[in-house]
RNA sequence: GGGCGAUUGGCUCAGUGGUUAGAGCACGCGGUUCACAUCCGCGGGGUCACUGGUUCGAAUCCAGUAUCGCCCA
């Protein structure tokens, strides 16, 4: 918008032909357009529901939503990208609809994901998390959150998000932190959080315990060893050689670890065993042999070890019969506690040397491949290791009963609603979720441990004073070590970001939020934890409509990734094509909960589309006619001064705003962009522009008449605007800014009103379509006979009385688009055969309406001139036995009686009359082909 | 093993009971008309994966099969 760019490779002059409309350049150029008007928004206070610049009041009715904060590690993808377009399209859209639209934005610490990229960052310069100590790597994170901040504030700034930045939160702030301790407080006294030993999901590479989400389970080519084990003698101690049981594990190493050797109680291959003991090898650990139900009988021996430290099945197992559970593995899953030469070594490592002592004690019974599965960390990769350890856990069939409640009772919708089976599905499987880890990174758990083991938990920024039980001071008191699971702190984050705990105003307006917009692959990881903590913790469901998008893959389906190098940086996207053109591409490719695949080529149709409407504005401003001055305030075209084409445009663009609207109302936002593109382009650009153009140059036109064509386009033009802007705001915005305006306007699209539903006018809209349909047919006519498209030819119009004012009205713009000179109607259908019968020409049939095109003079164009008639021939003919075909199905449908008695009544009179109509043209047809 | 989704023109996708299934891209033909070649006009191209069922009527609803993908175990 701005005319400092000097372009030295077109020789556009429109820019400063008339300084009185803000001059468009001749093509569209977001890079120019996009920077400036954020600008402008940013200094309206446009953003904030209760910005200098909202037109809405303290009690207009809120619509919210708290964007799901990326984690801060680095840069945001096209994923990202589709979220924040499909938000940002809601907020703008609630916003021109007058309601108090917030959108609030936020980062996640995500500690684990970013301690991970720090920690190869300071690997590269020789660190470790374990050199630099907790104190110099938090600091050293700190910097590295404040470079990744600054980028990804930056991209949403540059996709148009129309957040309100003076809200914006993140997961470390202090207010996050208050709500997580508090949270974490008002949890354990509910008893609904809890401290105790049990088996986690250990990760030896991020040396933190891990989430069940957040193990996933891999299939894996892995060795299943048989080892013996040697029965003790009751009598003597010592092993009988003799006697032996063999067991099979694919982890020898746990071996020693192993407190029992099970059967099943009905396996009459062992039941005499049952009871007796066998030795451990290399630990010399006698253990009993019991029988439980959930040995599987037909694996490997049917005799399996037992590691309650290392294994879930065996721990429950342990836990039945009061086994011991030694621990054999340290921090970094080296062998650690066993007394054995083994200690020291890696896991791995440690299976080999076993086995091949084994081997050599003769006790290895054999070997095989075995196709498993295995738990890797979603973050390393790395083998996950069951252990025990003692950390806090929240208990969550409570809670998930009540989230489960909110779906079932329809307080809270998911869409697609398909997604509610797995989300049923996941809450009733649910197992207690796990929120210690062993990281730095991360709200610490304010949790003290007093030498007496008396626990401690405080809500209070500095801890307690003292011990709640023993009143020991706080500084014989031990803080836990850990930091909460990231997803605790992201499960408050829809009421935390409002003030939570504290009865804030902005707490009262704003929650429960309204939607929530994210990807389905975080449904359990965030929505479920943000559904069971604000049903608990805030008292109400959090939002009323969770929307999950699919994933953006690349142009062959597969999932974009860094090591595959198919990601596409979104920044590079929006300077080649700009914001609105990505944004465009984004939602148009999205259907709920479906993935999409992006490339190129979806990009190109919505840059061509922003280009398309660009000149359409264009043109229309620059039709203005010259007795309406530059500037002139915005009047309603005179009614009664309204012709066909006018009522068309305005009837058409109608027809758009209920598209639109029935697809935001569903949250079809693929939708609402196809409606935009058909309406704005195969409508407004093809049809109505080219229609009004006739009378906006027609010097014998009354100036009111050409006023009025001119302000109707204005019209549709400034509500397609509307329209789109929730979708492009840039180039809606831009246009907009060059439109007249009315008294009532404000000075930005972004607060304009949304635009109201309009009647349809069907009359109209039948009369116009039945002559689009005659230049289409004129045309197809024209470019099968190989004419020359510059030439004009005169072509006679027969149709029904019905249509002749429509086709008076239009017959110049009919004339111009069909290059018909003269287009004559004739009165009646024999003044019509007498005037085709004395030339040439080409037979159109189109539903009622007949015509003839004159064939040019062979001097004119000779190819044509000789064949015209011959193709012209074989296309009616072709056209015939189309109709024919269409007819005869008609009819045969018309016979079953059966639909003439069930079907609808307005469904079969909508038969007879297409049928009457086939049954005409095929007359029609039959008449020329024959003549 | 359980669950979910997808299967529509060469490609990517719309289309959740009503005439003759659409779009963009690609393809073919033609275009220097003063908004736009990021464009305009015209055209070719699909037995809607398969089988059966419900219905007056099925791409659409139901059941089963196949293939692909995802989630959970």
């Amino acid at each position: 918008m701005d005319d400092s760019a000097n372009d030295t490779t077109t020789t556009d002059t429109s820019t400063d032909a008339d300084p009185g409309e803000r001059g468009l350049g001749r093509a569209y150029r977001p890079s120019e357009v996009e920077g400036p008007i954020y600008e402008r928004w940013m200094a309206a206070d446009v953003f904030p529901p209760d910005g200098a610049g909202s037109r809405t009041g303290p009690d207009a009715e809120p619509f919210t939503i708290i964007q799901p904060p990326p984690n801060i590690t680095g840069s945001l993808h096209l994923g990202h990208g589709q979220r924040a377009a499909v938000e940002d399209l809601m907020i703008r859209h609630a916003r021109m609809t007058g309601k108090a639209a917030l959108f609030l934005p936020g980062l996640d610490h995500a500690s684990i994901g970013a301690q991970f990229v720090l920690d190869r960052i300071i690997a590269g310069e020789g660190e470790s998390r374990q050199s630099l100590g907790r104190e110099r790597y938090l600091v050293r994170m700190g910097q590295f959150v404040a470079e990744t901040r600054a980028i990804m504030l930056g991209q949403q700034r540059r996709l148009g998000a129309s957040v309100d930045w003076g809200r914006l939160r993140f997961t470390m702030d202090d207010g996050s932190a208050k709500a997580v301790r508090v949270a974490f407080k008002t949890l354990v006294e509910r008893d609904l959080a809890y401290r105790t030993e049990a088996l986690v999901n250990w990760c030896p590479g991020c040396r933190t315990s891990v989430s069940d989400l957040e193990v996933i389970s891999t299939p894996a080519t892995g060795t299943l060893w048989s080892i013996r084990y040697h029965l003790i003698d009751e009598a003597t101690g010592p092993p009988e050689p003799a006697r032996t049981i063999t067991v099979a594990t694919t982890r020898p190493e746990t071996i020693l670890g192993d407190t029992a050797v099970a059967v099943h109680p009905d396996d009459s291959r062992y039941r005499d065993l049952v009871g007796r003991r066998v030795r451990i090898p290399f630990v010399d650990r006698d253990v009993p042999i019991i029988a439980d139900e959930v040995v599987d009988r037909a694996f490997g021996t049917g005799a399996v070890k037992i590691t309650p430290a290392h294994d879930h099945d065996d721990h429950a197992t342990g836990l039945r019969h009061g086994l011991p559970m030694p621990s054999i593995l340290d921090d970094s899953a080296a062998l650690a506690g066993t007394g054995t030469d083994y200690d020291g070594l890696d896991r791995f490592e440690a299976r080999t040397r076993i086995v091949a002592d084994l081997a050599a004690t003769g006790d290895l019974a054999g070997e095989r491949t075995h196709e498993m599965v295995v738990g890797r960390c979603e973050r390393s990769d790395d083998i996950v290791e069951p252990r025990l350890k003692t950390q806090w856990f929240i208990r969550t069939a409570p809670l998930a009963a009540k989230a489960l409640a909110a779906t079932r009772e329809g307080r809270t919708r998911i869409v697609p609603d398909h997604f509610e089976k797995t989300w049923e599905h996941w809450l009733t499987t649910i197992r207690d979720w796990n929120l210690s880890r062993q990281l730095w990174w991360g709200h610490r758990i304010p949790a003290w441990y007093c030498p007496d083991g008396h626990v401690s938990v405080s809500a209070e920024i500095d801890g307690p004073a003292a011990c709640d039980v023993c009143a020991r001071p706080v500084s014989e008191l031990n803080q836990d070590p850990d930091i909460f699971d990231t997803w605790f702190s992201s499960g408050l984050w829809p009421f935390s970001t409002l003030g939570w705990p504290d009865d804030t105003p902005d707490l009262r307006r704003f929650y429960p939020t309204s939607v929530m917009e994210t990807g389905y692959d975080i449904i359990f990881f965030w929505v479920a934890r943000m559904m069971m903590l604000g049903i608990e913790l805030a008292g109400a469901e959090p939002f009323h409509t969770v929307t999950l998008s699919g994933l953006i893959r690349d142009p062959l389906g597969k999932k974009m990734s860094k090591t595959k190098g198919n990601v596409v940086d979104p920044l590079a996207v929006m300077e080649e094509a700009g914001a609105d053109a990505l944004r465009f591409a984004l939602i148009h490719g999205a259907s709920a909960g479906q993935d999409q695949r992006f490339g190129p080529q979806k990009l190109e149709l919505a840059r061509n589309f922003a280009n398309k409407l660009w000149n359409a504005a264009r043109f229309v401003l620059g039709a203005r006619p010259a007795e309406i001055a530059p500037g002139a305030p915005r009047v309603d075209p005179d009614e009664d001064l309204l012709g066909p084409v006018e009522r068309w445009i305005r009837s058409r663009a109608a027809a758009t705003t209920d598209d639109v609207d029935r697809g935001i109302a569903e949250y079809q936002f693929g939708e609402v962009t196809r409606a935009l593109y058909d309406g704005i382009w195969s409508e407004f650009c093809d049809w109505g522009i080219e229609l009004a153009k006739v009378g906006l140059t027609d010097p014998e036109a009354s100036p009111e008449r050409r006023a009025a064509t001119w302000w109707t386009l204005v019209d549709a033009l400034d509500r397609y605007l509307r329209l789109l802007h929730p979708v492009m705001p840039f180039v809606s915005e831009a246009i907009w800014a060059a439109l007249p305006r009315r008294a009532s306007d404000p000075e930005l699209l972004i607060v304009a009103p949304w635009p109201a539903a309009a009647e349809r006018d069907v009359t109209v809209e039948a009369g116009v379509g039945a002559l689009l349909e005659l230049v289409r047919g004129i045309r197809n006519a024209r470019a099968e006979a190989g004419i020359a498209p510059g030439l004009w030819l005169a072509v006679d119009v027969a149709l029904p009385a019905r249509l002749g004012p429509v086709f008076d009205d239009l017959a110049p713009a009919v004339g111009r688009l069909a290059r018909a000179r003269p287009l004559v109607r004739h009165a009646d259908r024999a003044a019509f055969a007498t005037a085709r019968g004395a030339r040439p020409g080409l037979a159109v049939i189109v539903g009622e309406v007949e015509a003839d095109v004159s064939l040019p003079e062979a001097s004119e164009n000779s190819e044509a001139a000789a064949s015209g008639g011959l193709v012209d021939r074989s296309r009616l003919e072709k056209e015939l036995a189309e109709t024919e075909g269409h007819l005869a199905a008609a009819q045969a449908r018309l016979a079953n009686e059966a639909f003439t008695a069930k079907a609808p009544p307005a469904v079969v009179a909508g038969a007879r009359a297409s049928e009457a109509e086939l049954r005409e043209q095929v007359a029609r047809l039959r008449a020329r082909v024959g003549g």
